[in-house]
DNA sequence: AGCTCATTGTTACCTATACTCACAATGAAC
DNA sequence: GTTCATTGTGAGTATAGGTAACAATGAGCT
């Protein structure tokens, strides 16, 4: 309340930040020649994290997308061959996604890329305050839930 | 070294983070109906820093994009008249942008959305947290001139 | 059985943002 | 005055996301 205006100020550094960041991801993405965009990546990555096949709409709510946008994601995917839809014999509306045998290997080569990217971009900060960062972050993201009106 | 992957996560959090401010701004844009984008927002204020009307250039090379973008956002708020372009009489290539008193009213306006939508994204946080955060980012952003390779 | 309703993914379309490339108009330098 | 740089913009593209409508399927109820 005493401060000037250090709200608005924080969204707009947030935003700022996250132009460079989308610019840094994507140079890196596209020098390493995988043939994939910044947001197939971060499909492929999640799709890693799960120990069996997720449904498209387990993707959409853990990537915090509509469903639809999913879809498209995935048909790019598929189209060079990283993913592949398998019908889910237990309940014929679903389709899982699993990842391919390259589509693992883009997986690995995928980590320099975002290493690296990661590296420049957080360049200026020490290894404490990374951490720090890191909590502050996960503390906005984290109350996802309730969203008050 | 020692721990597992801080650095896409960090990445990571930070799009994420983003894309939820994204959505938050764009609601309360639309729940003032002011009539203008997020981008066209940011604009606005940036306009609102300078003393003297500045080129598209200025602005450009302010908000960190190309020139055309800017075009593109001028275009939107001149069809709602809330800039103008004035021609340069001294540099007949140069088109200077001024804020027009309805965008004025637009801007103030638009300071309580900006107010609520802030509020609602850094809810979760102290105020003493946000300042850390605030420095941090800040420490991310500034060093902006000299990319690597 | 049948009827209704919810779930699931997708088709079709729209928006916002920003990019590259090419270009016309203008100014500056030699 | 010819050449070169600056300035803004037209044309086209890419990416990421959103809504609305819908077909196929499953589930619940009577």
């Amino acid at each position: 309340m005493t401060t000037p205006d250090p709200d608005g100020l924080l969204a707009e550094q947030l935003l700022r930040l996250t132009r460079r960041v989308h610019r840094i991801q994507k140079r890196h993405l596209e020098r390493h020649e995988l043939g994939v965009t910044p947001a197939q990546s971060r499909l492929l990555r999640t799709l890693a994290h799960y120990a069996s096949p997720p449904r498209m709409a387990d993707l959409a709510e853990r990537l915090e997308v509509v469903p639809r946008a999913v879809t498209t994601l995935v048909d790019g995917l598929e189209a060079s061959g990283k993913v592949r839809r398998v019908a889910d014999p237990a309940n014929r509306r679903v389709t899982r996604i699993e990842l391919t045998d390259e589509g693992r290997t883009t997986l690995r080569e995928l980590r320099g890329a975002r290493r690296s990217a990661a590296e420049e971009i957080l360049a200026p900060l020490t290894e404490k305050e990374r951490q720090v960062l890191g909590v502050l972050l996960d503390t906005l993201i984290e109350r996802d839930g309730g969203t008050p009106c």
